[in-house]
RNA sequence: GGAGACGUGGCCGAGUGGUUUAAGGCGCACGCCUGGAAAGCGUGUUGAGCGCAAGUUCUCGCAGGUUCGAAUCCUGUCGUCUCCGCCA
């Protein structure tokens, strides 16, 4: 959620960034309802100021005995006057926060231009793609063929978009978590949290995860949500907390499972594991002094990048576009892998700085030198999805065999250097 | 699942319809005192909205309702705890 009171200084930064992302102006509705809101909460304060003039007084003169009813007339009149412009007020700022709440973040002033991801900068380049001397398999089928990894088993015991995995692939991708995980706590000073996987309403709102993405999200009977993400669970920490400035920063991670129902994303990646319902991914959150997400945001950029260095895995950072920059975020790198039977980088992480929007609308502050309460600054990054990693691992160290080499970093992990038919 | 109890500020805790503008205490901050500290004394201390300001309004888990007036009464809801049952 934005800042009304910059909005109200400058309108013009608001519609600037709309224009970049695409989309429409939206500063002169937002300050006309914020004027009427405005009104009316006078209007409705100066009810309340008589009503508790009279009402005091009512008290005075029970106190002493007296007769107060020649006052009821007047708060006989106030009662309902109340009651019609509180009604209206409730309206008002509906309209008004509807419409604040709807609106994205303020993306920083060096974000590339763009409106998708053709626009996003390259900003980092690790490795070269993998050379072969035969042709690379797909992740699908080198597990298949080992006999490890089977969509036909995922859409049976559950649908499709499910994957089963046995055997060294399913340790593997357990290998693979348990590092990042380690290389989070141990290395980068992160907190392990095993968080709740499911989160009600409240917090799903609160990370922007409702009420736009609700179709993307499964739902249980009892109206709980799966979560989709480590970040919803995570960030809730800081909602309605006002943190001393000595707490911060404040940097959390989890490894959990996520689960997206890809309502919108119907025949897209459909075959394999890179698009699944339900994937394991590490989650980093920080909360962190508003001067200080800058550099945060470069630091945590770099725990992610280290996995895929410490893996051997060719990849690119970019920069993402205002058009493809995603409604919470002032700045975004994403991590892309090189994945060879695709022949291209797709995305494995994303780092995300959001400022103060996300903490303003959960409340996230903490308190200032002057004992001022301030919004916190909120960030946070996959490192990484370790689903998407795992195809990555198979593809870059797939052998001529359909064998599969394992990174040094995991041979302690699989207690093996190979993997191959079970 | 059954039965019951309870939600008040950073914490404890008083408050059962009207100067509650939420007592009192603890903690914390600042000051006095001191060679320095402790103790003691004094002042301050929920959060938020509107306003240039003076000020004003809201906030007693949350949402409704009753009333001229609600922390207080009623309904719903969420949460916590205790006992019983079931259970990894």
């Amino acid at each position: 959620m934005l800042d009304i009171k910059l909005i109200r200084e400058n309108p013009e930064v608001l519609d600037n960034a709309l224009k970049a992302r695409g989309a429409e102006p939206k500063a002169q509705e937002l300050l006309a309802l914020d004027e009427k809101r405005r009104q009316v909460m006078t209007d409705l304060q100066e009810l309340q100021q008589r009503r508790n003039e009279i009402s005091s007084l009512v008290g005075s003169l029970k106190a002493k005995g007296e007769d107060a009813s020649h006052l009821f007339e007047e708060m006989k009149t106030i009662g309902p006057k109340m009651k019609d412009l509180q009604e209206v007020e409730r309206q008002a700022q509906e309209d008004f926060t509807g419409l604040l709440e709807g609106l994205p973040n303020i993306q920083d002033a060096d974000t590339p231009e763009g409106q998708d991801e053709e626009n996003n900068v390259v900003v980092h380049t690790y490795g070269e793609p993998t050379s072969f001397d035969f042709e690379p398999k797909a992740h699908y089928d080198l597990g298949e063929e080992l006999n490890q990894m089977s969509t036909e088993l995922g859409a049976k015991i559950a649908g499709s978009r499910f994957t089963w995995l046995q055997g060294d692939i399913a340790r593997l991708e357990r290998a693979l978590g348990q590092y990042m995980l380690n290389k989070q706590t141990e290395q980068n000073g992160y907190t392990e949290v095993n968080p709740p996987l499911m989160c009600n309403a409240d917090s799903m709102y609160a990370v922007g995860q409702l009420p736009k993405f609700e179709e993307d999200l499964f739902k249980t009977a009892e109206g709980y949500y799966l979560l989709p993400t480590a970040e919803a669970p995570l960030t809730n920490y800081a909602r309605n907390e006002i943190f001393s400035e000595k707490d911060l920063p404040i940097q959390l991670t989890a490894l959990t499972p996520c689960f997206r129902s890809e309502a919108g994303s119907a025949g897209r990646d459909t075959r394999g594991y890179l698009r699944q319902h339900q994937f394991m991914k590490v989650e980093m959150v920080w909360f962190v002094k508003p001067e200080d997400s800058m550099e945060i945001h470069e630091k945590m950029r770099r725990h992610a990048e280290e996995i895929l260095e410490d893996l051997k895995l060719p990849y690119r950072t970019v920069r993402l576009c205002a058009g493809d920059l995603s409604a919470n975020a002032r700045r975004c790198y994403d991590l892309e892998v090189w994945l060879p039977a695709q022949n291209k980088y797709r995305e494995i992480s994303s780092c995300s700085n959001f400022g103060d929007f996300q903490a303003r609308r959960m409340k996230a502050r903490y308190r200032d030198e002057e004992r001022n309460t301030q919004f916190i600054h909120t960030l946070n990054g996959s490192g990484l999805a370790v689903g998407r990693t795992l195809i990555a691992v198979m593809e870059n160290y797939q052998q001529a065999d359909g064998s599969i080499k394992v990174p040094e970093v995991l041979i302690p992990y699989m207690g093996k250097d190979i993997i191959k038919a079970s």
